[in-house]
DNA sequence: ACCTCCGGCTAATGACCTGTAGCCAGGATT
DNA sequence: AATCCTGGCTACAGGTCATTAGCCGGAGGT
């Protein structure tokens, strides 16, 4: 068995604790947990990370990272109002299924993130939250949408997604084809688009 | 000011600690900062409750049982299958608004809940979740509604409920009143309700 | 051959936390 | 008046936790 160099143990120990967070909540996991999950000792976890809030928040940051990315990416093909929204919330329904547990942690122990971490992810979340509020604006102001509150319709279907990250699971149905086929579905059915 | 009696005192812990779980969750609320809200100290809180536990289990049962309550006192009263997924609707969005954080920590410290509360509250709740899929599916059976999956849409309307219980601020817009009537607008879109 | 440094380990520190034991004041009951 | 009970309190037991200190084997470079 070949002894994992330095960046591979960071990245067991980033699973694990992706994965314990997750099942039990960062509150109920404790760092002899998480180098139990990679077989060594509490303490020597020290020697890969700084503290257990810096291993919360950088898993917290880089998928909100991911989230923006994918969404950005979803969202540039198309001008077409219905298309855009329908592109963005596949990618947000697809991300929340194949990535539940980082969306999970990333919702749920928000709460656990303290300063100085905590502002700036807090920051991309609007950002995040915003950009799904323009495009159903935008959608309204062209007159492709009919709804009657942007904000509540955004919210909805950001809504919509976080329910998949916690009741989706790999092994059984729904796949995560029905979900992100049914769930833009819905969206669309939400702002009223293309009738 | 008048001593409270012990069912008052008792009412005073629980309104404590649902205040304190919602917050800070229950992994990160200790019994010490419970009765600190009460003006006691920690250990007195034994005098009133047996357990941090049972107050967490005290709380959800009470929450599921008023949800359920609410649930077929709305729906009793009719049987166009319409106007039961919308009372049904307007029942679960009100309840998750008006009682935020009881739904808020019904739903997210079911994982701190550990046998023998667990098992019956994950059964109200399964029970809950049915009663929603089975006004759905009724509804497709009759015709009233058009949507390719009862269980996907049913989660779609519950999980919307639970962003409510997330965002909503009896001190800002929307009101209660704005988000029942956009939600319920939205399940009947979502089910294809009455065209 | 020597040295350095990486990544383990054990021991320990200091802070908390839940829950129990047992004391006590004062109101209620008899 | 004497007694009991309620609901506070302090002290403490028994644990857990994050993090630090300091040791050490062994791999890789010189």
């Amino acid at each position: 068995m070949a002894m994992p160099a330095h960046h591979d143990r960071r990245a067991q120990i980033w699973a694990a604790a992706l994965e314990l967070f997750a099942a039990r909540g960062y509150e109920a996991t404790s760092m002899a947990d998480i180098a139990a999950a990679v077989g060594i000792r509490g303490p020597s976890l020290y020697k890969h990370v700084a503290s257990k809030q810096e291993l919360l928040a950088a898993i917290i940051a880089h998928t909100m990272d991911d989230l923006l990315a994918a969404h950005h990416a979803a969202v540039a093909g198309t001008a077409d109002h219905t298309e855009q929204l329908r592109r963005a919330v596949d990618s947000h329904v697809r991300y929340h299924a194949r990535h539940r547990r980082e969306a999970f942690v990333g919702n749920r122990e928000l709460r656990s993130l303290v300063e100085p971490h905590r502002s700036p992810i807090l920051a991309r979340r609007a950002e995040y939250a915003g950009a799904f509020e323009n495009l159903v604006a935008a959608g309204i102001e062209a007159g492709a949408f009919e709804v009657r509150s942007a904000r509540l319709a955004a919210y909805s279907i950001l809504d919509l997604g976080m329910g998949v990250a916690v009741w989706f699971r790999e092994d059984s149905e729904p796949t995560e084809n029905d979900v992100a086929w049914h769930h833009t579905e819905i969206a669309l059915r939400i702002v009223q688009a293309g009738r």
